[in-house]
DNA sequence: TCACTCATGTAAGTTGTTACATGATTCC
DNA sequence: GGAATCATGTAACAACTTACATGAGTGA
């Protein structure tokens, strides 16, 4: 399948680009290139991955025995079309049925399904109800905040502005918490 | 061509941590550990700082002359309280009004908002209507490529993996621009 | 007194950004 | 032949993370 499609994180900021990677190739192997335009095309918006990072976490990931380079060019040309080894695949699977840490980033899961997609879902289950719990907790610890603070009828302009950062983040907790459940029936207990 | 680094701040990546402290320090001026955890409760859903870049940038400020620091600790006790300074108020204002770069961050209209709440909003609504137009296409983009490759009856669970990944984009976008819609009426022409 | 929070910082290491650099191929 | 694109890198610098370090105040 394309990126096109997994693109969709706010920002992969923090999250490892080499399991990214690994999923994109296991996908359809590819020059580093091809992955950073393919990338710019669809996570540019939000997700900059620069053509050097990319290439850098390729030779880390060669070096690691997880990928592996076809040279493909003709006579002279440099060109290496990268492939995923049994040792990245088996790492990719490792880090998708590792939980998540505490707190961080709904983002990585996203990278984690279309992961899945490749090589498996188990332990995924448990990582989305982990989610749910912890995006529920939050929503209701804003929705605390919204009836202390912003319930009167009378509010200036400041107040209400405030009000609308405060509802964005409301609305992004709702989002995911819908979205979590539609998740939910995909995967495997 | 060369760009100035320290113009790269906030041209480049719309969003600087120094702007969004300006803020807090003049809806309350604070301690370096206040803001710390406060930045954690007022933005925490959608940027997290730790204590060292704060810091580093309440340093900076000080430095450039934005902000200034008290020393509010008794005796041997070391304590700063910062204030902002008439020209952190304008670089501020300078922030608020300029508009963002085309494709970046929403996150940096949160602050935005929060900062306009303090220094006025001219010129935000032109952002807000900014960022709706590219919410707006991008969200058309992901219904057509749900269109394209997600209308089969029979799916594999893997095609349903990714075509959830899609989702969550499309929902994000749907919740900005349900969002974008709501602040409107809040900003000046 | 002991644990916890308040409060500020330094140092080392990793990651990300920007500029610089090279050369082949493809299409007009 | 020239421009755009394909393709891969190095080097310098900026930013971020994690660990370490210090010490005062507060409450049980």
């Amino acid at each position: 399948m394309r990126v096109d499609s997994s693109a969709l994180a706010d920002t992969l900021r923090g999250m490892s680009i080499q399991h990214a990677l690994l999923t994109s190739l296991l996908e359809q192997p590819s020059t580093g290139y091809a992955l950073a335009t393919r990338f710019d095309r669809s996570m540019g918006y939000f997700w900059q991955a620069t053509h050097q990072q990319i290439y850098r976490e390729l030779g880390r990931m060669a070096q690691a025995g997880w990928i592996a380079a076809l040279d493909t060019g003709a006579a002279g040309r440099r060109k290496k079309t990268y492939q995923v080894l049994e040792s990245g695949r088996l790492e990719l699977l490792r880090w998708v049925e590792q939980p998540l840490p505490a707190g961080l980033s709904s983002e990585a899961l996203l990278v984690k399904l279309r992961a899945a997609a490749v090589v498996g879902t188990q332990g995924l289950k448990a990582q989305v109800l982990a989610l749910i719990a912890q995006r529920q907790a939050r929503l209701e610890a804003y929705l605390a905040i919204e009836q202390r603070d912003f319930t009167d009828s009378a509010q200036t302009v400041a107040q209400q502005l405030r009000h609308q950062v405060l509802r964005r983040g409301i609305m992004l907790e709702e989002s995911w918490l819908q979205w979590a459940h539609g998740v939910l029936p995909l995967l495997q207990d």
